[in-house]
DNA sequence: GCCCAGGTATAAA
DNA sequence: TTTATACATGGG
């Protein structure tokens, strides 16, 4: 347990890419770097020119790093294809040009998505916070997330000490269905895009905005892109005459891009 | 006090 | 099918 280090990084934001509010158990320990827990795993990382180091980080997990971070996807060529989609993600995508797409575990991100609703970051970030260090399984440095199994032995009430308030309900239902087997997450990774989202729906709490989460970081669905999310929310005005569909595979990352922009230009929101 | 926060459930029109 | 309101909590 040393550091790692993986070479050749290009196109690769820290900071934009871990306080976009696409997770939410990462921190800046204040020179660049953050630390974090992730699998079971607790780090920290930072990057040095073409260089991310990763902070006690075990050599068998390099892979896991690897795709983690979604080190193999050239996000300097998806930028640009992105940008020549349309004007306005050629604008959007000026913004955030460091962003990556996390692969998070799809419970984690079930959960975290769903504590996020009607909520803002900060306090997101503390609740989950909370929820690791009193339901998760103690690791060095850290928490592990939480299971399915123990969050769905639960009742609503024994998660008072999150202080989540409404959505105590929701996180327990959503624990129960996938520890079940009612919703196999794993199983939404091949499933059409509108099905995967419908499943996700049957748990209560789940809307179209938490279910394009999950599917996005949890999943990794860079095929997400529903027009009921994002063009009425966000640009509806801007994005008049675009057909959702040219974005294919780069949806998820254009995905990002307009809600980072839109975060600096709250006018464009409706 | 009031308003807002990476929304959704619920009831009513 | 669409629209209005409540919802727990905490920061500004």
């Amino acid at each position: 347990m040393d550091k790692m280090i993986i070479e050749g990084i290009r196109d690769f934001d820290l900071s934009e890419t871990l306080t976009c509010g696409q997770c939410f158990r990462w921190k800046d320990i204040g020179d660049g770097s953050f630390s974090g827990v992730v699998r079971g795993k607790a780090v920290s990382v930072g990057i040095d020119g073409d260089k991310l180091i990763i902070t006690n980080a075990s050599e068998s997990d390099r892979a896991m790093w690897q795709d983690y971070f979604d080190l193999a996807l050239d996000y300097g060529e998806a930028r640009k294809r992105i940008a020549d989609l349309h004007p306005v993600m050629r604008e959007a995508a000026r913004f955030a040009p460091g962003i990556r797409i996390l692969r998070q575990e799809p419970f984690e991100a079930l959960i975290s998505f769903i504590i996020s609703q009607n909520n803002n970051i900060k306090r997101i970030s503390g609740i989950v916070d909370r929820l690791c260090e009193n339901f998760g399984e103690p690791i060095g440095g850290g928490y592990a997330f939480p299971t399915a199994g123990r969050l769905a032995a639960l009742e609503p009430d024994d998660l008072a000490p999150i202080r989540a308030g409404f959505r105590h309900r929701y996180i327990i239902d959503a624990a129960r269905k996938v520890h079940s087997g009612q919703i196999d997450l794993e199983k939404l990774r091949e499933l059409p895009y509108a099905e995967a989202q419908r499943e996700l729906m049957t748990i209560t709490g789940v809307g179209v905005k938490v279910a394009d989460c999950v599917l996005l970081y949890g999943l990794h669905r860079m095929d997400s892109f529903p027009m009921d999310v994002w063009m009425k929310r966000a640009m509806a005005t801007l994005f008049s005459d675009i057909d959702p569909a040219v974005f294919g595979e780069y949806a998820g990352i254009a995905q990002q891009y307009i809600y980072h922009y839109a975060r600096m230009h709250p006018e464009l929101m409706i």
